[in-house]
RNA sequence: GCGCUCGUAGCUCAAUUGGAUAGAGCAACGGCCUUCUAAGCCGUAGGUUACAGGUUCGACCCCUGUCGGGCGCACCA
């Protein structure tokens, strides 16, 4: 597995009950091994799980069906076997039975339920956060927007998925550093001189006209503007050079990097390492990679085939300088530098890599545009040829955005300049509404966001559905103390009296809420969080509409109360964790 | 042509990474406000998981092939 985490999960934390019930497990088939059924060198691997269906209990194990084989039983012979082996004398389980083809249920006592409330009101907004991933160092390098314009909705994508994907890691007590490649270095960045350049000179009465390939949107002119208001007019030149001077370049990244970070204010995406291109080359890191591949004798000057199926009609043969990226799981080798000696972005990426495993992480995640799917091997290829670790480095990529309003899709052109920007979109539907969008969705797939939908107080808007279950909880409390004035704590006796199928399934479900944190970091899948929270939330107003919650009888009320505040907590620990506000007030 | 990726209810998506009878929301239809926020809830209907094989106790999930959508495919980034 690629997943540099996947062994902790066999490790991994989990909750007092599950591991309870391993153990029950594990030692009915020691007891059976002692009986005979099992050779002595036999090794039990067995899964306890969470059962989808709630009719088959709150755990149930699948040893009858994994043993069948070696016991020589049937499985569910084996599986009543299992069961009268399993020790009696516990108080968690209240009972356990055989079922389907040989799963092994078990289902909680209402006690053991019920007490998961004390827990969650003494941890508080740690309840779901671990240690399962303690003393693992990772890096997620995400965004990386070229600073040459304005962020698009696709990068906010990206951005968000980043900012949780660490969120969730430093959630299960990995130590996690963001990290912002800027492209400060490549042709794309003179493109961007030339263009304000031009820009720059019709300010000036001097109109060009905008060469092909050159940048047309009105943050081009903004640029320009903002040149010629910080340095007058020293930048006029009779003619268009064919180079733009470096400090109308810089100047230009400068301030699209300005921009980049304010978008990413505005989304609460904060980044420790803002690491430059441009450093590779000027600090001799580009270099310092490619001499370490020739001592391994893995570059030579070589000529590329023609891809096949579509040709180039540019097409020429011609010598270059090739990494033997094909040894190390790339379809062929790749070239480092261009026909004019320069290096190429694979060459710097290599150097990028390269700097990054020096600095010791455990793993590298990074966030790319699926339109980069095609790059990811030959990076692999180079750290893999650099560090000998195939596994060191996790590529997640993130698919487009669609915008739609009210169910019609938004038409965007940037030559017709009706392109929307990221901000845009956050300026009109709020930084909530658009990250827990965006986290809706497995980054694998395209997402549609409908900005009229985001923005609707209405149970069709997730957003709103699970804040509203969260302002809700806290409308009670409220009440509770305009009636009382104090909100009261249920003791163990008074939680007794959550008894309801309702309850009990509500308390089922906040039990999960730090197995789907875990889950959803080891796997980086932040879109398990919404969902949870979408079922909770769900589950909420479900009992809410069916239960009088500040009910006259005291003790009753005090119980509901307690497992209303406990769902609350575990709404605002998953909102907090998705960097969503949890309002007590809608 | 090759590589990556996706294909699940009319629509938008889930499914504990190989578990039991594949679940939600929207749209359709029918119900619930003198009671803590109806900004909500309940019910009905909707499926050969694109298709065909294979692996095994068991497959939406893994393997092979086919069909269809997206992305990429010398020196750009």
């Amino acid at each position: 597995m690629r997943d540099g985490l996947s062994g902790l999960t066999f490790f991994g934390q989990r909750s007092m009950v599950h591991s309870l019930i391993q153990q029950l497990v594990s030692t009915a088939l020691q007891q059976l091994q002692q009986q005979g059924l099992f050779a002595e060198e036999q090794i039990f691997s067995f899964q306890v799980e969470r059962p989808r269906d709630k009719n088959h209990g709150d755990f149930a194990t699948n040893a009858a069906l994994v043993l069948a084989k070696t016991a020589r039983l049937p499985p569910r012979q084996l599986a009543e076997r299992i069961l009268a082996a399993l020790p009696a004398g516990q108080t968690a389980v209240e009972r356990c039975e055989v079922a389907g083809p040989g799963f092994i249920n078990f289902f909680l006592t209402p006690h053991t339920l019920q007490s998961l409330i004390l827990t969650i009101a003494e941890q508080g907004t740690q309840y779901g956060r671990s240690q399962v991933g303690a003393g693992r160092r990772l890096q997620v390098e995400f965004v990386s927007a070229n600073p040459t314009g304005p962020m698009h909705l696709g990068h906010g994508r990206g951005a968000v998925n980043g900012d949780v994907i660490v969120r969730l890691l430093q959630a299960i007590g990995c130590q996690v550093e963001r990290e912002y490649y800027i492209n400060d270095a490549g042709a794309q960045t003179l493109v961007l001189g030339r263009s304000v350049l031009i820009r720059y000179h019709a300010l000036f009465g001097q109109e060009w006209p905008m060469p092909e390939g050159c940048y047309p949107g009105d943050y081009v002119r903004d640029i320009a503007i903002a040149l010629r208001d910080a340095q007058g007019d020293r930048w006029l030149t009779p003619t268009l050079p064919d180079h733009p001077p470096g400090e109308v370049v810089d100047f230009a990244i400068a301030r699209c990097l300005e921009w980049i970070r304010e978008d990413l204010e505005r989304l609460n995406i904060p980044f420790d390492t803002w690491f430059s291109e441009r450093s590779l080359h000027t600090q001799g890191m580009i270099a310092h990679a490619i001499v370490q591949l020739e001592a391994k004798d893995l570059i030579y000057e070589g000529i590329l085939e023609p891809p096949k199926g579509k040709q180039p009609e540019d097409w020429e043969a011609r010598p270059q300088r090739l990494f033997r990226s094909s040894q190390f799981g790339d379809e062929v080798d790749r070239a480092l530098q261009k026909s004019d000696g320069t290096y190429t972005y694979f060459a710097a990426d290599i150097a990028y890599h390269l700097n990054k495993a020096e600095r010791g992480f455990d793993t590298l995640i990074n966030i790319w545009g699926a339109d980069h799917g095609g790059y990811i091997k030959r990076v692999q290829s180079a750290l893999a040829a650099l560090t000998g670790r195939h596994t060191l480095l996790e590529v997640r990529l993130v698919q487009m955005v669609n915008l739609f309003r009210a169910g019609q899709p938004v038409r965007m052109s940037k030559r017709a300049g009706t392109f929307v920007t990221l901000r845009e979109v956050v300026e009109e539907t709020g930084a909530d509404a658009v990250r827990f969008w965006f986290l809706l969705r497995s980054s694998g797939a395209s997402l549609d966001f409908d900005l009229e939908l985001a923005m609707a107080k209405t149970n069709e808007n997730p957003v709103f559905y699970v804040q509203y279950a969260h302002a809700r909880v806290h409308s009670l409390r409220r009440r509770l103390q305009e009636r009382g004035g104090w909100v009261e704590v249920a003791d163990a006796r008074q939680l007794q009296r959550l008894s309801e199928e309702a309850e009990l399934e509500l308390l089922r479900l906040l039990s999960r809420y730090p197995e789907v944190v875990e889950q959803a970091a080891l796997e980086k899948e932040p879109q398990k969080i919404p969902h949870y929270l979408l079922e909770l939330a769900a589950a909420f107003h479900t009992y809410y509409n069916g239960h009088k919650i500040l009910d006259e009888d005291t003790d009753l009320r005090a119980a509901r109360l307690a497992l209303a505040n406990a769902t609350g907590q575990v709404i605002a620990n998953g909102l907090t964790l998705l960097g969503v506000h949890a309002p007590e007030q809608m």
